[in-house]
DNA sequence: GTCTATAAATCGATAGAC
DNA sequence: GTCTATCGATTTATAGAC
């Protein structure tokens, strides 16, 4: 009982860290925020940081699973609905319009990404989440196109990896030009599913 | 004469502190790079990087300019030779997995892009050069298309954006996981060009 | 498990000599 | 225009008190 309520002491540390350093790496960046800021916004100092998280950038990685979560949820629940392929067109083209807009995402990971690029193991972290974004992705494809009594013209997995990188280069690109339009990412979709054959 | 070749000097000094950032911000990250290992590297003191660029996000831009000049004009050499859709591709094919292999390229600009975005002005100059790179991409894709008696299927500017932002995407996610195919930008440009109509 | 205090190192940028 | 010397600020990570 004593053991229990601290380990769940220790679970809501955890999570309020998560949560605090999700919405401050978002609007500051990965490498702009301190652990000493994330410390104090959630209430505690670093101590309790690095009581949680052996390095920073195991802090990233908790943040990333975060967001990937969010992401595929709230991409599933707007696709849900859509019950024709211009349903579905609309509902990502407002899914894009406000995730892909929100240009703290794309730049945390990237930032994320690219200065542990010389740590070792790392790699093979973001590497594992790229996949299963992927594999994800590919399986709510798939799945919506069976719902339209369609085949996508190439494997559902290649048609994730292409609207991922896409998604994540213009993620990229609106963080310092917030003008450019996501247009692009829903021409692509609409090419797959016009490209597609009925099953 | 004195001022011509103080001029000469100056301009001596300024290109290899350029190629010497080039290379160490492509190897070591644009972050990790200090600007004493420029200046070393290059047979100089901080001093002389600070008489040359005001700030490191300006020498930064340098390199980025280096880095565009020498794309597009490989790209451009690459692609000179094809007569056919199948020869556009394959040559495409053999540049990307070049530079877009290249893990170190996507990473210096995104790390730029990202360490930059609270920097007040900087967002326009890589704005510029995105829009630079598309249109001088766009044309390049229209005149290919011609050459093959071929209009594409959106506009080519529209095109260059895709092309773009995929590209990024999979550099970005390449630098951590270099096993990430690039077979998703080819797919993409012969998508293009098979949806491309006689002219 | 969390906090206080501090270590240890680095980097961008500046001032002044030459 | 380049170099020497240094400032000033910040960071991650650790050691030990409680």
């Amino acid at each position: 009982m004593s053991r229990m309520s601290r380990k769940e002491s220790h679970a809501q540390t955890r999570e309020r860290l998560i949560a605090t350093a999700h919405r401050l790496f978002l609007t500051d960046g990965y490498n702009a925020t301190s652990l000493t800021a994330v410390a104090d916004e959630a209430g505690f100092t670093k101590g309790a940081v690095y009581s949680n998280f052996a390095t920073k950038h195991e802090l990233g990685l908790a943040v990333v699973d975060l967001l990937h979560e969010e992401r595929a949820t709230s991409l599933a629940e707007s696709m849900a609905a859509a019950d024709s392929v211009a349903g579905v067109l609309a509902a990502f083209e407002r899914w894009a319009e406000q995730h892909i807009g929100d240009v703290g995402w794309t730049a945390m990971e990237v930032e994320l990404a690219t200065s542990t690029r010389m740590i070792p193991g790392v790699g093979q972290e973001l590497a594992a989440r790229r996949r299963e974004l992927t594999s994800m992705l590919g399986a709510m494809l798939e799945h919506q196109a069976g719902l339209l009594g369609l085949r996508l013209p190439v494997p559902p997995e290649d048609a994730a990896v292409q609207l991922l990188a896409m998604g994540i280069g213009l993620g990229v690109q609106r963080a310092f030009d917030p003008e450019l339009p996501i247009t692009a990412l829903v021409d692509l979709l609409r090419s797959l599913l016009e490209r597609a054959t009925p099953v």
